[in-house]
DNA sequence: CAGTATCCCCCCTGATACTG
DNA sequence: CAGTATCAGGGGGGATACTG
């Protein structure tokens, strides 16, 4: 019946932002554009996809609100891509993702790249669970630890 | 060449992250274990999913260590799949997308769900960010706000 | 209930060529 | 450089039937 289950309408606040940045690229462009990507061809060669899936995520992504427009910052005659207040709020997300695979995506001892680090390469603070294994979690278990 | 661009050998942990559990079911099925779904009958009626999906899902997230086989709690002759501290990790990701579907995904006055919400009903606590906009972001620019 | 097996369609994805 | 257009394939994903 329906090509791909669609979660637009769901109740779930979790599946109604996977329908909005779940798909396999859109997370990698954003983090990128946290990092200060902004043109096409940055994107391109940062992501390595093929141009025409590019073109159709930075749409999807405008049409959502998560990306806009502007006037190329250099006077070409193109445009740039740049975060949204809405697609900055991503952040927090980008920030877990890349804290999650840093602590168990890597075997010991191999090295992080700083490339990707959507910090810049300052030292960062970590978000932290403080509750204990059993309980339910919520929100208010996320401590922020600065940087030794 | 490529099926599909694999990001296991990417040198960026936001990469490998959505290496692991990008895909279009991970991260639902990893809320609902947060939520404290255990067996296979409640993760398909929760998500809607093809037995098939599921069961790869499942095996997927097992494989990577994110999910492991328990026996069955109640006697039965089955498994139940609970979070390893792999898995449990993944909080601060999926209270993270739930706070901005939450934020910037609903009209104004629509209701959000509470049945998937992960702290179980309680009021929770916010992340918000206190940098300016424009600057570069760390996550030393998380705050979490408890509620009002 | 808890899966496995099978069928099949459609869209995602990649590659290439083309335009301004 | 910044895209658009087009094509081909492979597998994601759904539905159903079947088994223990």
């Amino acid at each position: 019946m329906v090509k791909r289950t669609r979660l637009q309408e769901d109740v779930c606040p979790v599946a109604r932002s996977l329908d909005v940045i779940g798909d396999w690229w859109s997370l990698l462009i954003v983090r990128d554009a946290l990092s200060g990507v902004r043109r096409f061809s940055e994107f391109q060669r940062s992501l390595g996809v093929a141009k025409g899936m590019l073109a159709a995520r930075l749409r999807d992504l405008v049409a959502e609100g998560v990306l806009e427009t502007a006037p190329a910052s250099d006077g070409s005659a193109y445009q740039e891509y740049v975060l949204t207040p809405k697609g900055r709020a991503l952040y927090v997300v980008v920030a877990g993702l890349r804290q999650w695979g840093e602590d168990h995506c890597y075997g010991p001892g191999e090295a992080h790249s700083v490339l990707c680090d959507v910090a810049h390469g300052q030292p960062v603070a970590r978000l932290e669970l403080k509750c204990a294994e059993g309980t339910p979690l919520g929100p208010e278990d996320i401590v922020v630890v600065a940087p030794t």
